[in-house]
DNA sequence: TGATACTGGTTACAAATGTATACCAAAATG
DNA sequence: CATTTTGGTATACATTTGTAACCAGTATCA
């Protein structure tokens, strides 16, 4: 066995760590898809409700996943960007996509 | 936007719901590294119990990710070993494990 | 001129999930 | 003969997630 393991499982675990729940994943991606604001990303991802959402997005804003900005017209408007770090799940959502697709009948069968 | 949107984010919440918690993909990580025993899987993994890892193979059978056999040796001896479907979580779990391995300095920061 | 709906959230409570810890009987080890 | 290992289970507790209502400010609609 050439590979390191327990250092491979170490990286697999810190970055499920990172991913935390189900909605993390999905937030980036419809961020990353062009959705900006608030109630926008929160139609855009069935099943989500405005407190986890509101919750999720404070964790990736102090995380640097996002960046928040308010414009103060009136009414306000607020706004979420991906940053750089956003955009580096994109090989992993990318995996996801790629095996929800082809494991669509086994998963629905249940 | 050529890309259905829709259904890549329902790809993606299907995978997520199918991988679940924090403990399946170390799971089947391990297994497919050719951890077979209960006590060497729960070895492996740092930080599990035994309530969860047990919990988790339990589900794992059920869906077909590991096939488990009894050998009713004296003392008895159990294996879990991977199916196909399990070795399909691949292409996720390297990228994951890529992920990790170049955001360590990030994570371990916090 | 109200009534309703949309904006970006917060709050209180319930349900689900995860963790810690102890425990089990049978066999092997020292 | 005491401890350790096997494959787990039981119980209590803590944390996370979900449900639902609510908020002020603005815009829309009849």
């Amino acid at each position: 066995m050439l590979r390191n393991q327990s250092e491979e499982l170490r990286a697999l675990q810190d970055t499920l760590y990172f991913i935390g729940g189900k909605w993390r994943l999905p937030i980036i991606n419809s961020i990353c898809n062009g959705n900006r604001r608030f109630r926008e990303i929160e139609r855009s991802i069935p099943g989500i409700t405005t407190r986890m959402l509101s919750k999720e997005l404070k964790e990736m804003e102090m995380n640097k996943l996002v960046k928040r900005t308010v414009y103060d017209d009136s009414p306000v408007l607020v706004e979420y960007e991906p940053t750089e770090h956003c955009r580096s799940f994109g090989g992993i959502i990318t995996e996801m996509i790629k095996w929800g697709k082809s494991h669509r009948i086994v998963v629905t069968k249940k």
